[in-house]
DNA sequence: CGCCCGCTTGAACAGTGTCAAGTGCTGTGG
DNA sequence: CCACAGCACTTGACACTGTTCAAGCGGGCG
């Protein structure tokens, strides 16, 4: 925060990973250098597979998905984001995206143009290092997710989305009182976990059944963590990134 | 390749994924600043979940892989990697896994201090950016590995496997043809696709049977190139990151 | 030669998907 | 203010994919 009080749009990034590594000069010369701040309605589609990108977007207020269709049309979200996210910074190393990005919630967000980027690869090698680490922290939440869907059943796989969520949510400061808000709908729910909808629509009532969690109107209320981390086998260790 | 003809540890680095944009210049200081090269046994662990890492490892030659064992002990590959494969750079800016690194046959890798590393990012900021960039690519392979398990059925999975393996190794000049060596047995594939053994046996019954692969003795061969990637709605693009 | 490991097959079963119908909001227009 | 449309959620019945458990096979290696 600045003297004034004022949000710069940094104030999120990195929390509870690593933030505390990041110079007060390093988040100076980020916020100094945001091309342009913007609002999205929800449910809007900012970057489509394979169209050539040339900013990279921090997640301000709201959420964001990442997803890949099948050939019938079947989504598949391979992640999902919250404030204090970029977004899309491996779009600057690799220049087009092998998915497509859109919004979830209505969202605010702030980007960098891929020029200043590459100026800050030339001269700070110690930030270059902390972007480079906060996208291997997309591949950290990656992998976990693979683990996910390939060895936790379907209520498994929803807890375990839960408690990520909730740990996410809770080092931007976004969790009171075992609550957060979750603006998704069932499906989406279905698409992150590779579940059809009816089928999370029951796991959900099971879970709400046995006062594990509840998830309703785009709120959750986590009624026990300890049981409902336990059915996820779910480690927060990985949302850190060993920092 | 220098005059002489001798192999250099860099060889395959990059192969077919914007290797082009690496000067001569980079590839000889990674030559020049390898640390040493060492010969490990097949199902030899290199890393282990949390432990400090001080050193990351280029692939050579054999097969290697990275894993997480749930409560019961059933293990989920989340990537298999092959000659010129930068098996654990993300360990650098993370510092320590949350998986554990093995190699599935006998390998030959080549290690570089972090110290060493770190001097490439105080000092090259392009390089740095294409070490980035190769991380970024192993992010692009957990995306779809994502969508494999989330989206696909068990024919789907395997047959995506397989199409992935098939067109890795080709990159590296390690397809001859449409054969390759892929010394992993059924049980290693269940891992990777979130399968059972025994289901993996039957699925691959089927695909010998409709003349699509053969894979026997840790070797595939892919009959049907074809119809093989229309099952696994595969896509090659993801492998070459953009670039 | 015999053992062990990886592969193969079968049968019963469980978990998840599919299809279909119905409920209950919320927002809109008459 | 009410009627209605639309959307997300809910529930039930049934089909199917993949798992589990169990047994048998085959080839390489000590």
């Amino acid at each position: 925060m600045r003297d004034d009080g004022a949000e710069r749009v940094t104030d999120k990034f990195l929390c509870g990973r690593g933030r505390q590594r990041l110079g007060r000069d390093e988040l100076a010369l980020l916020d100094r250098t945001v091309e342009r701040v913007r609002d999205l309605p929800p449910r809007h589609t900012l970057i489509r597979t394979g169209e050539q990108v040339k900013v990279s977007t921090l997640l301000l207020e709201g959420f964001m998905c990442r997803y890949m269709d099948d050939h019938a049309g079947y989504r598949q979200l391979v992640a999902v984001h919250v404030p204090g996210d970029f977004v899309d910074l491996h779009a600057f190393p690799m220049e087009r995206l092998d998915h497509d990005v859109a919004t979830l919630s209505a969202c605010r967000i702030a980007m960098w143009t891929h020029a200043t980027l590459e100026e800050i690869v030339e001269t700070r090698p110690h930030l270059t290092r902390m972007l480079w680490f906060s996208t291997l922290l997309d591949a950290s939440i990656h992998r976990e997710w693979i683990f996910r869907m390939g060895r936790l059943d379907a209520e498994g796989r929803i807890a375990h989305f839960m408690c990520e969520m909730k740990v996410r949510l809770d080092m931007v400061g976004l969790v009171k009182n075992d609550s957060f808000d979750l603006p998704l709908k069932q499906a989406d729910v279905a698409e992150a976990c590779g579940l059809t909808g009816v089928h999370v629509n029951r796991v959900l009532r099971g879970l709400r059944e046995r006062d594990l969690l509840i998830f309703r109107a785009g709120q959750v209320r986590i009624m026990n963590w300890k049981q409902l981390s336990a059915l996820a086998q779910f480690d927060p260790a990985y949302l850190r990134g060993g920092l």
